[in-house]
DNA sequence: TGTACATCAGTGAACGCGCGTTCACTGATGTAC
DNA sequence: TGTACATCAGTGAACGCGCGTTCACTGATGTAC
């Protein structure tokens, strides 16, 4: 992964970015677990210790990647759907952008398991696993989420379904892709041959269609 | 958790069941990565070593983990649907099993979140993170699965929905679930409200009887 | 323009930790004669 | 019934590993005068 922006040159230049990057990789490569503070340190050049001058610690370190795989997948979502081919019926093209919305975010998943797994991941406080920290920040909104919401307001809108969709139809629709996700990354689902895959995650995609139109 | 049955009596008497379910509150505990093999003969009063003349190593005992997981759970969701009050409608009767299996599911990933993180978790080779082995056994049919689709199937006889339920549709509706847990459970929806998470448990399992229905 | 100084971003060695696993072993149990 | 022996289920010490983190430090950069 190529540097994020350039920042002013001390000695490394833009050592935090470039830690950010590894261990964007690292989690690439092997999921959350694999993003380890001494090895992205080492990717870098750069001796473990020179990364608390940038982060509180792993932890911190790792939220940044699980920020940045949100982002990622977003990006993925708003790409498969940009490229949708529209409807002359708008109720239509709005189905299809629901659809292909999740149809972006399996495939992100399916693409690059470890970042997905990464965006999705609960850091335990220094990696001990434990009870999760109480009274942390605030989760900050994800967009995929965001864009899966709106996309049912807006079928919502043009009467497919009832003219107020109930406010938690967003979460049903993302329980949805997030389980089929998983189930196909390391779960049962897992070794299933491609048409079955396949099966499997167009009819998941017209559960949500059709199970949303109707709450 | 009791030792499962009393085996012969050698030295210990029944070592393989009680590292099981030294390994199996380990997990209750926190999960498939607390499910330590060291800690497990620890807490029987054993030396580490003693456990390799039962199991291959740690990734064994974490399978057969996984494995006790997964009956406790589909037996939850047994429970469920047990405790549903029968209808004299057999159609209305069916759909209320499907949503209280769903229930039980889901219940059952919020009240044991380290049982049900060790029911769906991918051991890779030693604990070491990396690509997963090829070539492994098959996996086992998962109970909670089948009972998901034969409640479909069921669904399907009565003419509720399209006389020949979709293969994939069991697949679905696991997903909803599945991912449902997860996001209640270490994903962003951790920290909602009661109420709010009662509607998205409630609108999901919506979305799974409507859009199974409707496929 | 030159110099003394503060600041800042890095180094290197070390700490303590706990893991999975292997080795050569011992002592109890069961068995053949 | 007694004894020699094989088997089996355990022990204890050790290996190598890699982690996150802390400590006292150094050397480069920027700055006030």
């Amino acid at each position: 992964m190529a540097a994020i922006s350039g920042g002013k040159n001390y000695h490394h230049g833009d050592l935090r970015n470039a830690l950010i990057c590894a261990a964007v990789d690292l989690a690439t490569e092997g999921g959350p677990e694999r993003v380890v503070l001494r090895e992205a340190a080492r990717r870098v050049g750069v001796s473990p210790t020179a990364a608390y001058r940038h982060f509180d610690g792993r932890g911190e370190l790792l939220r940044t990647v699980r920020t940045h795989a949100r982002c990622l997948l977003a990006d993925a979502m708003e790409q498969a759907a940009g490229r949708e081919p529209g409807a002359d019926d708008p109720a239509l093209a709005a189905e299809r952008r629901l659809a292909a919305l999740c149809r972006g975010y399996v495939g992100f998943a399916v693409d690059q398991p470890g970042l997905y797994r990464a965006a999705f991941c609960a850091p335990r406080p220094d990696g001990t696993p434990g009870p999760m920290p109480e009274g942390r920040a605030p989760e900050p909104e994800v967009r995929a989420f965001t864009l899966l919401r709106d996309a049912l307001e807006g079928l919502a809108r043009l009467g497919t379904s009832r003219p107020v969709v109930r406010p938690a139809a967003g979460a049903a629709a993302w329980s949805a892709v997030h389980g089929l996700s998983l189930l196909l990354l390391e779960g049962p689902f897992r070794r299933l041959p491609a048409q079955r895959r396949n099966a499997v995650v167009e009819t998941t995609l017209a559960m949500v269609v059709s199970g949303t139109r109707a709450l």
